[in-house]
DNA sequence: GTGGTCTCCTA
DNA sequence: GTAGGAGACCACA
């Protein structure tokens, strides 16, 4: 270690060590024992292996190989992999490869690790972790000192000469100029060209193909360097060989350009910060003692001489990849900004600007560039398809756009496709356009047109590449259209769900997130109204009808602005921190929805049917009734003719009034005026119930009932709501009947095929158990992990009544009062929902809040970050945006408050079904469960079908999956509970 | 035909 | 008291 000395500048015989913190996390991890946990599970193997690395080479370094004792030292990581060029790349990435889930936390804890050791960590915005190793190496030996640089990564290689050494800290093994030479054939300094040959599979380097690092080397030793070899390449004999290197030269110089480390990125901090202090016992022991490294920390104590019993494990949050980190969850790549955007943003701007300059002037660009529709080509022959498909794949990126016959994607038939590669350079290709000429049948298929078929087969292997990023907006429909069709789009990004990430609630003009509103807003450009094109009403044409021309214009630009939408919008997932909300919780969702919407769930028509009919008697039944009692025919449906029979005629006393000053006729005023004995509010309470389930549900459902698979695919909106929880319409299957007998016979009607089952797994009382977590309520976490009944547990701490042989009702308002709570309460909720005076409900909160102080705390603190921020966060970190909790109107204050404290409690919630929903399918895969499907989900609920065999298999794992949808990116200290069971139909299973 | 209002279904 | 979607009615075009 080294002696606490004044500050010096680094010097003549000054060593600085350079550790390459990101490339290690990835070797530990597959180096050391898989299953290191901390007792709550937390995965801590890198963690471990890189604080036993750092102790050693502390203490020890002159007894291992490096042979020499640090003067300075520091911990290089990646910013981010994401930096500008992955941002704008990160699909492009051939054999990208997701850390693995147990890996993921360990990033933030390994940066909390070097700091427990004192060290500086290390990161700049848009450089890797091997250009600031590069910079700083030269900065060591401009100042006559030597640097070491701790990693085996063969790009850094290049580095490696009579000051710069390496060390390989797994293999106690020093690299230098022999050690590269024995490796790689050649010297350091030619392994820049050496790996310009070779290329890169995991960071997509192209290089030359067919030349290995032994034909790489064997060539660099005949011709010297790179440049020679290209020049001189028609020299070679062998023939491949030879044809290789010339169609390859670009690709060659390319490839030298990304794996080229800089040396001159502008570093925030100077070497001389670097020194070596000695460490701080007690810090470093708090934060082992928390990983529970026990080994370690007892060696720590004994060498600093501090008193390991006496200090206290330090608290050590854990993030899913620290929000300003998310994308370190991508393997870090090779090469610099600049050249990485070499050729491919060439209109960007000049070379030399730092990454983040070069996405915003794409996005300035994108942005201020004007739209022309007469730039857009149709293209009306493979030829032409077959070179735009070149063009996408030539950018690695293409935005692309379905056009149909309807809004449904389970129905619509294709009209054509547009593309779009550069803000401005767009297509259109129609497929199936008609002119109207033919009969009724649909005959007048124009000429000139592509066949579908033949287009799909040349567009199949594009949007499947992996090496080229589909943007769409909302992109779920073109998915799944294409799924229907054969064709797997991947990878993707949506800029709807970017912009939903972004900034849901946001509440800007248009509503929502879709195109137009994201155009106008974004773009200052107002797109074609698809109404211009189509006509509205009963004159309405499909796309079909529409004239080319015209349909080009409009078709091309869409694809256009959601390309400049994704220039626009997708670095500001990064500068917001909310790369990992989108990657984890918004983009996996299309194809894992996608599927369970093409599946659709099998419905029974026949039960349907014949309620219908009961239905409709007892309706019409009621009906006669009803007019008896009123002593004159009217309109049952209409409120105002039923306010005016009751309150005006009748002259009921009439309770509420609505919005508009009606008398309200309300299921609640009914009840009341039926407990008050009069007749005529029940027989229209009980109407209205039948007449609901006809209307809605019997009579309305098998008329979704899809006519080629006979099953009901509803639709979920990935983007609709404000805290992140899915909607379902046409039909919504989230609110079929199950509180009343009667309506709970409609889930009769959802059944599984013959030979299967319909599993619901749902998760018991998860907002509650969120609530508990976010807001540390002791009582309440105890109760869960005991497993007790927690509403009766809330009866009993309120109002002192034993939990054995409570009283209905007391349970009753303690169970409407916690959801209370979750709503963000009012007394005058409450007492509504109670059916008590305001006073009393007034005193149950004010106890409440006495008795779990902690609540309070949670909802005032929550109020005061949206008042500030004009968001909440759920644990997961999405961002729930309520801009009027500022307003003056004190109602309308009071509302956004409301929802500013549920929506951290409901949106984490959905947060973790979500998890659970992407998990799923792979977790049946592993379990030998692939025929098992998801079909359903109704926020805290799922729906599978499985063969009848594989039920009793698959349930544990639908569980299992479910209960540890939050981990390992949040440790809940509370458990979550999920009950399973499976049945003929979807009553009986739930 | 479109859009607003009222009511009611779900978590 | 939170978050949704949908059907019926009705006034407006």
């Amino acid at each position: 270690m080294a002696f606490a000395l004044p500050v010096h500048p680094m010097k003549k015989g000054d060593h600085l060590f350079l550790v390459d913190g990101s490339g290690y996390i990835f070797r530990a991890y597959h180096a050391l024992p898989p299953l290191t946990r901390k007792s709550d599970g937390l995965p801590v193997g890198a963690v471990s292996g890189f604080c036993n690395m750092l102790w050693k080479l502390l203490q020890n370094a002159r007894d291992t190989n490096v042979g020499v004792t640090p003067t300075h030292f520091a911990v290089i990581f990646d910013y981010s992999s994401k930096t500008f060029r992955n941002e704008l790349y990160s699909e492009y990435k051939a054999n990208r490869t997701e850390p693995p889930e147990d890996l993921v936390p360990q990033f933030g804890l390994i940066r909390e690790a070097t700091r427990a050791f004192d060290l500086p960590c290390i990161e700049k915005e848009g450089f890797e972790a091997d250009d600031l190793i590069a910079t700083y190496a030269r900065h060591a030996v401009e100042a006559g000192g030597d640097a070491t640089i701790i990693s085996s990564d063969k790009d850094l290689m290049q580095l490696v000469g009579p000051c710069v050494s390496m060390y390989d800290p797994m293999k106690d093994r020093e690299i230098r100029v022999p050690e590269v030479i024995e490796k790689w054939g050649v010297p350091p300094e030619k392994m820049i060209d050496l790996q310009a040959l070779t290329g890169d599979s995991i960071d997509n380097v192209p290089g030359v193909p067919g030349i290995g690092p032994k034909t790489a080397a064997q060539l660099l030793e005949e011709y010297g360097d790179l440049d020679t070899l290209l020049d001189r390449a028609s020299e070679i004999k062998q023939n491949k060989r030879r044809e290789n290197l010339i169609a390859h030269a670009d690709n060659a110089r390319l490839s030298r350009e990304l794996v080229r480390l800089r040396t001159d990125v502008p570093v925030d901090e100077g070497i001389d910060a670097f020194q070596l202090n000695p460490p701080d016992g007690p810090k470093l022991i708090g934060f082992l003692k928390a990983m529970e490294f026990t080994t370690l920390t007892r060696r720590v104590a004994e060498a600093t001489g501090a008193d390991a019993a006496e200090i206290e494990a330090a608290t050590v949050e854990v993030a899913e990849g620290a929000a300003a980190h998310g994308p370190d969850l991508t393997v870090p790549s090779s090469g610099t900004g600049e050249a990485g955007a070499e050729g491919e943003v060439a209109p960007a701007g000049p070379r030399g600007e730092t990454p983040h300059q070069l996405a915003k002037n794409l996005a300035d660009q994108a942005a201020t560039t004007a739209i022309d529709r007469t730039a857009y080509e149709c293209i009306r022959t493979t030829e032409r398809l077959e070179h735009w498909i070149g063009e996408a794949r030539e950018a690695g990126i293409v935005a692309f756009d379905t056009e149909t016959t309807s809004l449904d994607p389970m129905q619509a038939g294709l009209c054509g496709v547009s593309l779009a590669v550069a803000p401005g350079r767009a297509a259109y290709v129609p497929l199936s356009h008609k002119d109207g000429s033919g009969d009724l049948l649909g005959g007048g298929l124009i000429e000139d047109q592509i066949a579908e078929e033949e287009a799909l087969t040349l567009l199949k292997p594009l949007l499947e590449d992996a090496s080229v990023l589909k943007i769409g907006q909302n992109l779920k429909f073109d998915w799944l259209l294409l799924y229907r069709k054969g064709i797997e789009v991947a990878p993707y990004d949506d800029t709807m769900l970017i912009s939903y990430a972004l900034e849901a609630g946001a509440g800007h003009a248009g509503g929502g997130h879709g195109m137009d509103s994201l155009s106008e807003r974004w773009l200052g450009h107002v797109p074609i109204p698809y109404k211009e094109l189509t006509g509205t009403g009963r004159n309405q044409i499909t796309f079909d009808m529409v004239e080319i021309e015209k349909a080009t214009a409009y078709a091309a630009e869409d694809a256009d602005i959601t390309l400049r939408l994704w220039h626009v919008l997708k670095p500001r997932l990064v500068a917001n921190g909310l790369t990992t909300v989108y990657e984890r919780l918004e983009r996996p969702m299309i194809s894992v929805v996608g599927r369970m919407e093409h599946r659709g769930i099998q419905v029974d028509r026949q039960i349907l049917s014949r309620m219908s009919g009961d239905f409709a008697q007892t309706a019409a039944g009621m009906e006669e009734e009803i007019y008896e009692l009123a002593g004159d025919r009217f309109t049952i449906g209409s409120p105002k003719q039923l306010g005016e029979i009751l309150f005006g005629r009748m002259g009921l006393p009439g309770g509420a009034k609505t919005k508009s000053g009606q008398w309200s006729t309300s299921a609640q005023v009914l009840e009341e005026l039926a407990a008050a004995g009069h007749a005529l509010p029940r027989r229209i309470v009980d109407w209205r119930q039948v007449t609901k389930l006809k209307s809605t549900y019997t009579d309305a459902l098998p008329g979704y009932i899809h006519p080629e698979t006979g099953r009901v695919h509803t639709s979920y909106s990935l983007a609709s709501t404000t805290t992140g929880r899915l909607s379902s319409s046409e039909p919504n299957l989230q609110n079929i009947p199950i509180r009343t007998t009667e309506g709970r016979k409609i889930r009769r009607a959802f059944v599984a095929p013959e030979g299967c089952r319909l599993i619901s797994a749902d998760y018991s009382q998860i907002e509650l158990r969120v609530l508990a977590h976010v807001a540390e309520i002791p009582q309440l976490r105890q109760a869960f992990a005991d497993g007790l009944d927690i509403h009766a547990m809330t009866a009993s701490e309120m109002f002192g009544v034993p939990v054995e042989g409570m009283p209905g009702e007391v349970r009753r308002r303690a169970k409407a009062i916690n959801f209370g709570i979750i709503y963000g309460i009012s007394a005058f909720g409450l007492a509504n929902q109670l059916a008590i005076p305001r006073e009393e409900a007034s005193a149950y909160i004010k106890r409440y809040f006495e008795r779990f102080p902690g609540i309070k705390d949670y909802m005032e603190e929550t109020k005061a970050f949206a008042r500030q921020n004009g968001y909440v966060e759920t644990i997961f970190g999405r961002r729930a945006h309520y801009p009027e909790i500022r307003s003056s109107n004190p109602s309308v204050r009071a509302f956004n408050e409301r929802a500013a404290i549920n929506a951290p409690i409901q949106g984490s919630a959905a947060d973790i079904i979500r998890r659970a929903m992407i998990r799923m399918e792979g977790a049946l895969a592993d379990a030998g469960l692939g025929e098992v499907k998801m079909l359903l989900q109704v926020h805290d609920e799922l729906i599978f079908e499985a063969p009848v065999d594989l039920v009793e298999k698959a349930i544990p794992v639908i569980r299992e999956t479910m209960e540890s949808a939050a981990f390992p990116a949040r440790n809940l200290s509370v458990p979550l509970q999920v009950d399973a069971r499976a049945a003929d139909n979807w009553d009986e299973a739930h």
